[in-house]
RNA sequence: GCCGAAGUGGCGGAAUAGGCAGACGCGCACGACUCAAAAUCGUGUUCCUUCGGGAUUGAGGGUUCGAUUCCCUCCUUCGGCACCA
């Protein structure tokens, strides 16, 4: 006898092998099918693959695979991700140049990723640091550049002192501050720094109407752009500079026009409380309104305030600390003189770094008053509704008109709804606790401000430009060059790729390693022709990942990055899959570049990826996240060789909820190696089964072989939506249900008839996307069925055979089950509800008394209340 | 502090219009096969029980004939943001 065990290991590798022989896989456009862009996020090429990798790629794929069987031209391809910093750390630490590092690498992973079984097309593979790729990552970088879209600007940025370069505000994370990539806090820095102006796209990129992402990802960069209404306010600098004590409205003031201090402000309602204004200290206007007696106390809060780190700057319990500018500012609202301010809590990069201080309405401004004892003036006065008495006291009995703050006694700041007090003509509007326009009090504030030319509505965002300058040499190299009289230009389109050059040094000197390069950075001005310099940094990597979608298209195409024949059959992305802590990276980063390349005419639509899903994540089996420091990364190389790629795929996709992932626990696959050790049991376990056929085919009773048919085409309707829902779990949990079903068919001697045979095959075409390897076999060699089960269309359900003719109905005397009673399928409600209460079980409850109530709940339970 | 997600057996999880809680699997126990073990197959497996039942989906309350599912309050865990004016 031919030994027919199952060995997933050898037919695993055959399958492989003749699949890519056939390039089975390949995409190519086909304007007679609909087509389906299946993407899931491109691995970095850190060395190995692990679980990380796996989970979210073998589901994409099964997925992917029964798209391609419902009819679509499916596109599932494969890169890497392969500049960036860990190569070069690689080369510092062991002396491998970044190159050989990632491309050795690149070697192992997609090794690795082959034995996935995945049904990439590796013909569209696409490497980021191939000059091809990255030739066109600098050609977009002008192209940006030409739309004013990239910029230059010095500022205080992150510097990450470990790994030696700046980043985006973005890659910031955390409540201490640290870097994204290795954990370190970062520091401030001042430098001129290349920026692309995301904040342009700050609205747009709020409204996730054409796309269906996920609520939480939603949100996540909803926060993260920070929008705020309100408006803006312009407060004049007094030139009376005597020392009067702040309230004592003085008449006749002379202003310095010249100095207009704005603010930026949620609450223009409170105006007529602003009793002082802060500044903070690296505020431009500071020297200006420091008064001589102050210069010396405010130079010193200068220096130490840039001394401390911003986390010591931003914790949250510190308390607040200031000093005094002697000098005033006019609230242009009713002209009170007030004192200004510098403190740290005031942050120049958000708004305009100066806020006028409203201490009655602002918990923090209240600090600041309390400490310095500045006046607190109340102007908004909490309903007064008998039935909710203020919290804590009564702070509207304490101020009165006039009070000028003096000896307020008020507890605590009241950002509550109220109506407006001591507010000039505003005394008694409304004001409630919804932000910007539909706040009454706030609303008709911003319009008299603008009336009279004081201030104006405005928005404000948390949201900042993408700092994409890095001191690092494994990079794309920013195609701009410097010129004594010419500025910054971008290199002539025809010189691309500038090349990044082999022989460079990699010292960890916070300096750009090209910088240090000898020859590279001299070359001549685009415009003069005269001597002038490279940019020496290179740019942030997720550049090249936020445009990897469309080198896919065609990652060999010479005259633009992307064949746009590929991009009008293939874009946008219709399933974007991967993981959720990108949500505030690369799916931001991404959507702004595809808005970016849609406003320069590169790209069509308004957004580059349609429909949105994240996996959870594995983690070890001591429940923390897997890494290499822990000891706890489990190794797919190992397990593929001992249980084979179809039951570690199925294992992954059975064994969590997808979207929330787990801790690792390498026993469970014991479950789906086995199951698939049944499957092939089923279908090849024949010898005497098929001797019998002959006699025994008729043996099976009609209702044995309708059961089945029904419990088939009833499975193939779950799992069907199931794929469409991204519920792997159930898909492998009714593969499993459906194959007991058939193993009692077997029992009762169904082999061998059409509902028999018609199983197998839908069995076959269902396990197909998500365990390929053994699909293929038993349907080409077992069944004999022609290659291949990939090419296959999915199974139609039959809705009249997944009908059920009896079906059991539970039946409940007061809330609890006591029964269940058989009925026919077509069994109207008066039937039900007949044969229900003439069950004796259901009579004994209800002992003897008359019904109250009898619920029909369809044709699902019966409900007898007695 | 603010925003978001989630709490179901020893474990992973199922229940997708408010209608049988615990599907499927892991693990465990017992049995068959075996000299034995592994593999395989079979049976059982939420808890308590006086064997009649009773309790049970983080806790408490509400709506309903009926709640894992809807509403309110609270607790816990995880994630994000955090002096953002």
């Amino acid at each position: 006898m031919k030994d027919i065990s199952y060995v997933p290991q050898v037919i695993e590798k055959k399958w492989q092998a003749k699949w890519e022989k056939d390039k089975l896989y390949r995409a190519a456009i086909d304007n007679s099918k609909p087509k389906h862009y299946a993407l899931t996020m491109l691995p970095y090429t850190s060395g190995d693959l692990h679980f990380g990798h796996w989970y979210p790629m073998a589901p994409s794929d099964a997925r992917a695979r029964f798209k391609r069987m419902n009819g679509y031209n499916v596109l599932f391809p494969i890169g890497f991700d392969a500049f960036g910093l860990p190569a070069e750390n690689a080369a510092i630490k062991r002396g491998i140049h970044p190159k050989t590092w990632t491309y050795k690498n690149i070697d192992n992973m997609r090794r690795q990723l082959k034995s996935m079984g995945n049904m990439f097309d590796w013909s569209r593979e696409a490497i980021s640091a191939d000059p091809e790729y990255y030739k066109w990552t600098e050609w977009f970088f002008i192209q940006l550049f030409k739309q004013g879209l990239a910029y230059r600007k010095m500022s205080a940025v992150d510097w990450c002192p470990k790994d030696n370069t700046t980043l985006a505000r973005e890659q910031v994370v955390g409540e201490n501050r640290v870097c994204e990539r290795c954990g370190t806090p970062v520091i401030k820095k001042d430098l001129e720094q290349w920026f692309f102006k995301a904040t342009k796209y700050a609205d747009e990129l709020l409204n996730f109407d054409e796309i269906d992402w996920p609520e939480r990802v939603k949100t996540l960069q909803t926060n993260w752009i920070g929008r705020s209404e309100g408006a803006e306010v312009y407060f004049r600098v007094a030139s009376d500079r005597s020392s009067v004590p702040a309230g004592s409205n003085q008449s006749g003031l002379t202003t310095d026009n010249s100095s207009l201090i704005t603010v930026f402000t949620t609450r223009p309602d409170t105006l007529w409380g602003a009793t002082f204004m802060v500044f903070a200290p690296e505020h431009p206007l500071v020297d200006k309104v420091t008064m001589p007696e102050q210069r010396t106390s405010v130079e010193a809060y200068k220096t130490q305030a840039a001394r401390q780190s911003d986390i010591e700057r931003e914790a949250v319990d510190k308390e607040k600390t200031g000093v005094f500018t002697g000098g005033y500012a006019i609230n242009p609202v009713n002209n009170e003189r007030i004192p200004i301010w510098i403190a740290d809590y005031v942050l120049m990069s958000y708004g305009t770094g100066a806020i006028m201080a409203v201490p009655a309405h602002d918990e923090r401004d209240f600090a600041f008053a309390k400490k310095y004892d500045l006046p607190i003036v109340e102007v908004i006065k909490p309903d007064p509704s008998p039935l909710r008495p203020s919290p804590g006291g009564s702070p509207t009995g304490v101020l009165r008109e006039g009070d000028g703050g003096e000896g307020s006694t008020i507890p605590a700041a009241y950002a509550g709804a109220g109506v407006m007090v001591n507010s000039g003509p505003f005394d008694g509007t409304k004001v409630n606790t919804e932000k910007g326009r539909k706040n009454p009090g706030v609303s008709k504030v911003i319009d008299w401000l603008a009336s009279q030319g004081i201030g104006k509505e405005a928005v404000n965002y948390r949201y900042r430009d993408w700092l994409i300058s890095r001191q690092r040499y494994w990079g794309a190299p920013i195609p701009m060059v410097y010129c004594e009289k010419h500025g910054w230009n971008p290199v002539p389109e025809d010189q691309l790729p500038v090349l990044l050059p082999d022989d460079v040094e990699w010292k960890p000197t916070g300096e750009s390693p090209l910088k240090l390069h000898p020859t590279w950075k001299n070359t001549t001005c685009p415009v003069c022709g005269e001597p002038a310099v490279r940019e020496t940094d290179t740019m942030d990597t997720f550049m090249c990942s936020s445009w990897y979608h469309l080198r896919y298209l065609s990652p060999h195409y010479d005259k633009g990055p992307f064949d746009p024949k590929e991009y009008d059959y293939w874009m946008p992305v219709d399933t974007y899959t991967g993981g959720i802590e990108h949500a505030t990276m690369h799916l931001l980063y991404t959507r702004f570049f595809h808005k970016a390349l849609r406003d320069a005419g590169i790209v069509e639509g308004n957004e580059p990826m349609m429909q949105l899903r994240n996996q959870g994540i594995i983690l070890g089996a001591d429940n923390e996240k897997m890494s290499k420091s822990r000891g706890n990364v489990v190794a797919p190389d190992e397990l593929v060789a001992q249980h084979g790629t179809d039951a570690l795929r199925t294992y992954l996709m059975f064994a969590y909820r997808w979207q929330e992932g787990g801790p690792w626990n390498s026993q469970g696959i014991d479950g789906t190696a086995r199951w698939l050790r049944r499957v092939w049991t089923l279908f090849t376990d024949r010898p005497e089964r098929r001797l019998s056929l002959s006699k025994q085919q008729s043996k099976a009773s009609e209702d044995v072989k309708r059961t089945l048919r029904r419990r088939v085409h009833q499975t193939l309707k779950r799992i069907t939506r199931d794929f469409e829902n991204f519920e792997f779990n159930t898909i492998i949990s009714s593969l499993m249900e459906l194959l007991n079903e058939m193993y009692k068919a077997r029992e009762a001697e169904a082999v061998g008839n059409p509902e028999w045979n018609e199983a197998t095959e839908i069995y076959l075409k269902m396990l197909a996307p998500v365990a390929p390897h053994i699909a293929e076999e038993l349907w080409t060699n077992q069944l004999g069925k022609p290659y291949s089960v990939h090419q296959q269309s999915w199974p139609q359900v039959d809705e009249e055979a997944a009908k059920e003719d009896m079906i059991e109905i539970p039946v409940q005397v007061n809330g609890k089950v006591r029964d269940r009673v058989l009925v026919s399928a077509e069994a109207d409600e008066d039937e039900i509800k007949s044969t229900a209460l003439a069950s004796e079980v259901v009579q004994k409850y209800m002992e003897g008394k008359a019904p109250k109530k009898v619920i029909v709940a369809q044709k699902r339970l019966v409900s007898v209340v007695v």
